[in-house]
DNA sequence: GTCATATTTTTACGCGCGTCAAAATCATGA
DNA sequence: TCATGATTTTGACGCGCGTAAAAATATGAC
């Protein structure tokens, strides 16, 4: 670091020969000025160690570039693919993310949406908790800044904010379309109660279920499942089941993955795969949005990608259009389309 | 919302019915008016919808309180864990946390540390990618706050950066041990070179079986292993040497966990663990990092536990300690245990 | 070389809040 | 009730940069 560091730009426009308001403009729009200038500028830079002053600029510009992140966990990789796709999008598009955890916790989603508002972002991306969600935090926030709702809709529907996620009815529809095509139809396990996913995904079930001319039946969980450690919960209530011998043939639609990571496990443990290793037996499991190691599990995990990027895109570019005070009354909900993964344990 | 929105403190104030110089020292310690003062403050404060404006705050303060985080990845459950963890403890002690992910690239990274600087955060913690990183990013980076590198150290080392990890030589010891005193000698499946803890583990892997007066062993990938996806890569791996029926009979010691779920779907497909489900064999397969997901593998991977809260904790405290002007020129490395956790794999 | 136009420079103010010093007010105990 | 120290108010300046208006200068076609 032989460069000279360079703190303000006043000092900067002084030892680079051009004026303040000048490299102002050139730093927010490099074509906004004379190219000659520009390259001039560009050159010197690239000789000095200046950084501008985040905070500062983004004070005094009419948009901050800020989006805010919400998620409700971290360590779930649906989630971790969802901000890394995210993460992307903005950063093409010039944008900064500010990402936080609510942790699954009401309190802390609303403190995090809190934090956002005296950030002023001009937007934020949230996967909202569903139970007992703070709905006054996002309706101030939502005064403030443009929000988009992804994954799953808050319990209580937000007039002004946007939904992007996956459409649910196709989704499970094709799922349930594919596991009857092939075998007999399934029961469903659901996720605990934690979001708006919960209880329309066992919805889409019946209502395909019927369609089919098939009785739809869902396993009662045995168990609490209260919180986001959705293994455990999906061996918890299997490994209950198996050891009383019950579900053992079926065919098993999981509400998630990480459910159905649970419940492989489970039967596993129970031997229901023994013979031949490899789906041998009656016993079948489906998952849904194709978690990143679901194809590592044993057997692998038959499921039904979420289009993440997809997600993401269509999310930043909502928030962009608000930006540019397009709809600036209507609400919009997107809703993307599954796609099969077939694998071995379905 | 039925509450008065207020936009500056200034208005506030007006409405609050004290100074604005008060207001301001009460919102940076409430403890700093009389409790006569504060409680009045809080009261009101309560009737209204006010948030501070984040960003003029940090400007003016002499510490913006923001701490930077940076990790290759957000798809990684391990740093998943660790991003939590900081999270929480950072929140405890008024932080806020900038996450950014460098997505194994070192343009990114230099990019995100850029960032960092021009946001004047407090300090940042590092998970740094370690091949071709931007070494004179950091070093510029670490003129201007203080920073600790977590996880791995990076390549060429920064002679002001402190560090926290896991102690590599304690970890792999402990399992190397472990395997040695239950079955066979290990050998050892590396991860991709992608930071030092590839080495590192390696290393330490061949100084334990020295001491244990055991030849070591290193699988020689066939494929190459330049990205992240380890489970990819110990999958594509291992299935070859499987293929071969080279290893079918080992005690397989590999890098991480993430490596060891592929090298689990390999045997699983070969059929390695079919003698009565459950660590039949005698192949035996152990992880390091106690991936959220590794009890739920079949079998349930024997790995070593890293202590995410306890490097998480160290890394703030570090940062705390820099912020108030403790250790300013000696660098400190602080080396966490990890502890075995025996599953079902070996 | 001239003139119309495009850029840049100068100058100055504003953003919302931190912070300082001096003046005003308050709380407390004798 | 008064003195005294603690707290608050007043008034003012600064932070680094955005931005607007007017003046100065550069550019390019003729």
């Amino acid at each position: 670091m032989a460069k000279p560091k360079i703190k303000t730009m006043k000092e900067l426009s002084e030892t680079i020969g051009v004026s303040r308001p000048t490299l102002s403009r050139y730093f927010q729009d490099p074509s906004a000025v004379r190219p000659s200038t520009s390259k001039k500028i560009q050159e010197r830079l690239s000789e000095v160690d200046y950084v501008y002053n985040f905070l500062t600029t983004r004070q005094n510009r009419k948009s901050t570039e800020l989006i805010g992140v919400i998620v409700p966990s971290y360590k779930d990789l649906f989630f971790a693919s969802l901000i890394e796709s995210i993460e992307q999008s903005a950063r093409d598009l010039g944008y900064t993310i500010i990402t936080q955890s609510s942790n699954g916790d009401s309190g802390v989603e609303a403190h995090a949406v809190r934090k956002l508002r005296s950030m002023s972002v001009d937007g934020a991306i949230v996967a909202p908790i569903g139970v007992a969600a703070d709905h006054d935090a996002f309706a101030a926030a939502s005064e403030d800044f443009p929000l988009v709702f992804v994954d799953s809709r808050p319990a209580k529907s937000m007039p002004l904010a946007d939904f992007v996620g996956t459409d649910n009815m196709q989704s499970i529809g094709a799922m349930v379309e594919y596991l009857c095509r092939i075998g007999d139809p399934p029961v469903f396990l659901g996720m605990p109660n934690l979001n708006a996913n919960a209880e329309e995904r066992e919805h889409a079930y019946r209502a395909k279920m019927l369609e089919l001319n098939h009785e739809a039946k869902a396993i009662k969980p045995a168990v609490a499942g209260g919180s986001w450690e959705f293994e455990a919960f999906g061996y918890a209530v299997m490994d209950d089941c198996f050891g009383r011998r019950e579900f053992t043939n079926s065919t098993i639609l999981c509400a998630n993955d990480r459910v159905a990571i649970g419940v492989i496990r489970a039967a596993n443990k129970h031997g229901l795969f023994s013979r031949g290793g490899i789906a041998g037996g009656d016993l079948r499991i489906a998952g849904h949005d194709d978690h990143p190691l679901s194809q590592y599990m044993f057997p692998a995990l038959t499921t039904v990608a979420q289009d993440v990027e997809g997600i993401a895109d269509a999310a930043i570019q909502l928030l962009a259009q608000r930006a540019r005070g397009e709809r600036s009354t209507e609400a919009v909900e997107v809703f993307l389309n599954a796609v099969m993964k077939p694998r071995e344990s379905a």
